[in-house]
DNA sequence: TCCATTTTGTTATTCATTTAACAGTGCAAA
DNA sequence: TTTGCACTGTTAAATGAATAACAAAATGGA
């Protein structure tokens, strides 16, 4: 049963390694092989001791006197983020967000395509937006099963929010980022990932009135 | 030195504070006056401890009968969360996602608007663009400063953000919700939220493959 | 009148995450 | 050789946040 050997690591790691290796990345384009870890914290701006500890969970051991072998590292945190054959995406609501996010990662991960969209704006379905093919909401299940799509971007308006994830679920997405400021509801064997961008601007707020 | 009455309040309380004014607000919209802690919860998602603990931090008290006052707890929520007078936020990068934030957040927040934004393309400054003054940035410590405005959102190219942060912050920025990949650095007098997209949808592929 | 029910407010406990402490190792220079 | 240095890997402690537990209050009905 070596299917979970990664059980246990803390959601806030599996995030780190995502900057991770994009800063490796990066580094490795510059022409550089090896790293130490104080240099990836540095290019995070978080501490040593927190990437050698998120290393030490995934299993990586660097050499005593070069560090970590970039490429090496960038693999490895391939293997366990990525899946071998990728993974599609849906993005449902084609209006300002949705494109946004579309244009942003044509391209962007290898291993992580979006490649339908959703709406229900006659004026916006059955044509191609951003470069992707967009349905109407109605066609839901049959592309979602035929291209066995799992993960989905939601983008509709608020109210909009708990009707689409439903149907979202109905149609055997396992996996929702929630950009709507409405909180929704998942069976358990869905992953949910919410984010609030008013509830953020509004935390900035709050601290930079708070400091001064 | 009442002026930190409420210094300890988790993070994480305050975004959540965030959105309960939201949904009370819906709420109240619908005519509802008064609401149980359970009530908000299930409009959120967690649970009533959660709500009930989150208002003892802010010190306000429920009926046994009625539960909350749903005006009394918008006006507190707001007392805390909000500037008496407004705060302005400007916006850097003009790009496909400046933009979108810029539509999106007309008219969303009394308290909390953005009222400019720059960018370095001449085709974007010394005009409008989705309503609202787009100037070079090389204006940044002249407008900033003019306007009193302390709270930045960065939407620039991953690869200008460094800079533009250190523009930012010189130019008197005391608060930057940071929304390209790149990790930055402020001092300690400057409030830093980051949020990287990536990161999160890659979070949820991982937990998909996971689960699957 | 008093008991059962429902809900609040608060303290105690558990869980998650970060930070600190430190032993172990390989290399380079003395 | 040996000593000091600059790292890694791991365990221990501290911090932060969520959950559980429970006392207190108000109401309506037995
Ligand atoms: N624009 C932003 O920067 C921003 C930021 C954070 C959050 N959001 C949230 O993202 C969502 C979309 O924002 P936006 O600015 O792109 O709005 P928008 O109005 O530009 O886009 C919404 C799109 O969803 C479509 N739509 C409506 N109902 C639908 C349904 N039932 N199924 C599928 N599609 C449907 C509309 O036709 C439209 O194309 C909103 O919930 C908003 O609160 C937006
Ligand atoms: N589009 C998205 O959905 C999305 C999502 C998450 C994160 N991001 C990040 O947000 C940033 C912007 O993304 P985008 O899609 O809007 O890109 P974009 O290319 O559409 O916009 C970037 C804008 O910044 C301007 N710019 C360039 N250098 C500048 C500087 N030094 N100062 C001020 N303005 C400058 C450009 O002229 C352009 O208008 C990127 O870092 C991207 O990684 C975008």
């Amino acid at each position: 049963m070596e299917n979970n050997r990664y059980k246990n690591i803390p959601h806030k790691t599996i995030e780190r390694l995502s900057q991770y290796r994009r800063a490796l990345q990066i580094a490795a384009e510059k022409g550089k092989t090896n790293i130490f870890s104080h240099e990836i914290a540095a290019l995070l701006h978080i501490t040593a001791v927190q990437v050698r500890r998120d290393l030490m969970l995934i299993g990586y051991s660097g050499s005593l006197r070069k560090g970590y072998d970039i490429n090496d590292l960038i693999h490895l945190i391939g293997e366990l983020i990525d899946s071998p054959k990728g993974q599609k995406v849906a993005i449902f609501g084609m209006g300002d967000l949705g494109r946004a996010i579309i244009n942003y990662f044509q391209g962007k991960r290898e291993k992580l395509q979006i490649t339908v969209g959703f709406d229900i704006n006659p004026e916006k379905t059955n044509r191609k937006i951003a470069g992707i093919p967009c349905y109407h909401l109605e066609k839901i299940t049959e592309i979602i099963s035929n291209e066995g799509i799992k993960i989905g971007i939601l983008t509709v308006p608020g109210d909009q929010a708990d009707e689409t994830v439903r149907l979202m679920v109905e149609a055997g997405i396992k996996g929702i980022l929630n950009y709507t400021p409405t909180p929704v509801e998942v069976p358990d064997d869905v992953y949910l990932e919410e984010y609030n961008m008013i509830s953020s601007l509004e935390k900035v707020a709050f601290y930079v009135k708070e400091k001064g």
